[in-house]
DNA sequence: TTGCGTTATTGTTAAATGAACATAACGAGG
DNA sequence: CCTCGTTATGTTCATTTAACAATAACGCAA
């Protein structure tokens, strides 16, 4: 079997007190802001409400402001609703992460490109 | 306590059947070109033998080609030694993580900059 | 007052990861 | 033949992380 195609893998995240915020937290309030609800977002990620609670209660504690407004009880159960501040963040977290891709699409295509490619492939036994 | 100032971390790797090859097994090829020795480089590193050999065994395996040349045995014990490709691999990824870094440098100071710091400190209680 | 769906919270269990230890093979040189 | 430092590899134990389960609180509407 041939070895499979060599691409770039990244991850970045905002860090305070440990990593406070990144793609997973910026899902989910995605979600949020479009289900209104947590719980929703949480499941149209295939996440569990558990993970999911418990991964927005860490940034807000590491960031050191809300994200979300939560309601508890009422007919439709509750919800949950960003907060500006919540807004501005994923707008420019949303940006920032945009750029980075594109630096990092260029920067491979330019170092690294051509020199996996001219890699030959060698069968490495056990 | 007040909140941490707020950075941005990261991790690039190259990817092919998974992670293949990122920061740790660059240190660690590092160390292998000046010592010559994949134990005195993972002993440096503060890395356990076993974990170090590990890692670039599953390198090898994941990127098809071979990064450092063994030998056991004789007078010395023995010695490692990076290959051409792996010489090759390390100038390149190199340079590129050295661009990703002033890109992600830039793109933070441009667009989260102003924004994390104009955030007023609530405190967050629980 | 009861039901419903959501948020809030705590355990419990399973899986992945890492650390520590042990042992074998090798081969040049004394 | 024996020593020595290295590579090679398996095994066991501890730690961390992720997944799963269960339960309480809330508040509007019927």
């Amino acid at each position: 079997m041939p070895r499979s195609q060599v691409t770039v893998g990244y991850k970045i995240w905002l860090s305070a007190d440990g990593k406070a915020f990144g793609e997973g937290p910026y899902l989910l309030l995605q979600g949020i802001a479009k289900t209104g609800s947590l719980r929703q977002a949480a499941r149209e990620m295939g996440m569990s409400y558990r993970k999911a609670w418990g991964i927005l209660r860490e940034c807000e504690k590491k960031l050191g402001f809300t994200l979300i407004e939560r309601k508890v009880g009422g007919s439709s159960g509750g919800y949950s609703k960003i907060t500006p501040s919540g807004h501005e963040l994923m707008k420019h977290y949303g940006q920032f992460c945009d750029e980075i891709k594109k630096s990092i699409d260029n920067a491979f295509h330019k170092n690294l490109d051509a020199f996996v490619k001219s890699q030959k492939i060698r069968h490495i036994h056990k």
